[in-house]
DNA sequence: TGTTCCAATGTTAACCTTTACATTGTGTTG
DNA sequence: CAACACAATGTAAAGGTTAACATTGGAACA
């Protein structure tokens, strides 16, 4: 291993000016600059990045915590987490944790043994154990899409769920649409709070029942989509809308009713909610929310970035705009 | 920041062992252990992971190369890649290169800065710059699917690429298909050289022409495919079969087809290649290769974890087997 | 009882870099 | 010419951990 003392050697100088000649090259004269750099060279020497961290005691990374690789709405999240986090000098730690609880606590332990600088957390759970718990106090911490179950208050950046199913559910409405249903992600989640109760809201207003038995769901996949679809049109009352609470969802439910024999959407409507790249390219294309991802990614390194290096807070929620995408999986409800 | 001195404070033993309570239980007492455990609750201690891997000069870290992570296929393979890595005590740190050589560049540089033991590329580039080529001479580097081009030979986790195509070749052949065209992906790959390779011996054996006009496209994305059909569509001689070198073409093609009126497969036969999640639920479900991505994620960090511990290595290519996924995008050729 | 052995613990150097402080030497100013 | 300032460089401590080596003390054995 080449290190600093190496090149000390070759140019004949002290560890400091080598150091300093990296560094900040402006304290040292020209002609020592040259040298060392000549003798960095020569010894191909790269200052151990591990050693200056250990002296700064910052490690200038950050973990990302997410459920789920495959999805390609994270994934357009993390896009935007890795490309801020470069330009701010930071790297990205992936963290697959598959929503298990045991995978959450060993990533998120990598911000107490200065693995890390901070973390985002792309689910809805406090990511550290029990054990950590009182240590977590107020490390930097930011949450997207999702806000993170505690006590404390961590920073989120999020989506106005509540606005945006209101919206679908207005535009599903003006259709004409009378009997609903729903697909639903991760239960026990804010997301799923807010979304049913935006759908809630406005089906009162025009009183339009909208009971238990018209929920289903579990998973943010495509097979609970399907599962989904199964169950609903087994009802006495086959709904002629149907919420899907992320796109994967509403491509499960669009083939499971295509499969039955039904036609999308001319017997049912089917809305998604995420806005992922292949939804404009099934058949029919999905009518969905667009959630702006890559800078939700973005800011979430703003904030976290902000809070690693103790600057104050301007607000611990940002709410960013959503985008009501119509295309042709929905349309009239069937006579 | 808590540290092993106030460890040893409290519980009145030296740094040694206090690090050898944590690292080798064994070797204390199990007085002192206990007597140990609890200052470390007491003081909240986490031992500095950078000191430690400053010490040991090593940091149980691996950086994966990757040209888009909005792509299923590669986030399969990171998705292995990161299970297997953590099973070893790995971590992963991820490189967006967005195909840049030099966010490649800099990426690839923390492995000669101990930021990281090695390296997982999955694009095809030798992601060392100039002045760091020399360098890079023997480090574990690891590349999955694509062949990295350089003098020396790293180990590759790869598929039989000419076979896969010979494969699809012979379906479509099966169902009467005279007429082929290709939307491949980035040229001037090994992929790119293999697969069409492939294609062509097939075609040859039946006298089957396959000119350049009839290959097109140059990404792997849904626009490609789409851009490939609009040109495909306006030759001569229409092709009843189109190769698309990966499914998110496929998808844009058959978008496409079904666009300009045509049916898939009765008009025009379209497969695809790595079998992502959604190609199953698309419309109609599309015939591809199955790639086993997520095991070439984990046998590439099998491999790369033998060079980091300075293993041998076994063979410095392995290929992993592919299966032919027939569904409902190919069949008989229009009469 | 004296010797040997070994388990348990302590001391300290080492990992590699950065940086506060010390030193040197040159140039400036009164 | 003396006093001072300052730029350039060196010395050594610090960062937190680990591990080689040193020490201690008690048990076993002759």
């Amino acid at each position: 291993m080449t290190n600093i003392k190496k090149v000390c050697e070759l140019a004949c100088v002290s560890t400091a000016t080598v150091s300093r000649t990296l560094k900040s090259p402006d304290q040292v004269s020209a002609a020592t600059r040259e040298k060392v750099l000549e003798a960095v060279k020569a010894a191909g020497y790269r200052p151990n990045w591990l050693a200056s961290s250990v002296k700064s005691g910052r490690s200038n990374t950050i973990v990302v915590l997410v459920p789920n690789l495959v999805n390609p709405f994270f994934m357009r999240i993390i896009g935007g987490i890795e490309q801020a986090a470069q330009e701010k000098g930071f790297s990205v730690l992936l963290g697959d944790t598959q929503g298990s609880p045991e995978r959450e606590h060993e990533y998120a332990s990598m911000v107490l043994t200065n693995r890390a600088d901070g973390l985002i957390q792309l689910d809805h759970s406090f990511p550290f154990s029990a054990a950590d718990a009182d240590l977590a106090g107020d490390l930097p911490m930011v949450s997207v899409c999702e806000r993170i179950h505690s006590e404390k208050k961590y920073p989120v950046i999020e989506l106005d769920n509540y606005a945006a199913s209101r919206a679908l559910a207005h535009h599903l409405l003006g259709y004409g649409h009378k009997h609903f249903a729903a697909i639903v992600g991760q239960v026990s989640s804010q997301i799923y709070r807010e979304r049913l109760a935006g759908i809630r809201s406005v089906l009162q207003e025009e009183q339009i029942p909208f009971e238990q038995s018209q929920i289903t769901g579990g998973a943010y996949t495509i097979e609970a989509g399907i599962a989904g679809i199964a169950h609903l049109l087994s009802l006495p009352q086959r709904p002629t809308a149907i919420f899907c609470f992320n796109d994967d969802i509403a491509i499960g439910a669009v083939h499971a009713i295509k499969k039955a024999g039904l036609r999308v959407p001319e017997d049912i409507s089917v809305v998604g909610f995420d806005n992922i790249k292949v939804s404009a390219f099934i058949d029919p294309p999905l009518t969905t929310v667009d959630q702006p991802a890559y800078d939700m990614g973005r800011r979430a390194v703003d904030v976290l970035v902000s809070q690693i290096r103790g600057e104050p807070l301007a607000r611990s929620k940002e709410v960013l705009p959503f985008q009501l995408i119509e295309r042709e999986s929905s349309g009239p409800a069937p006579v």
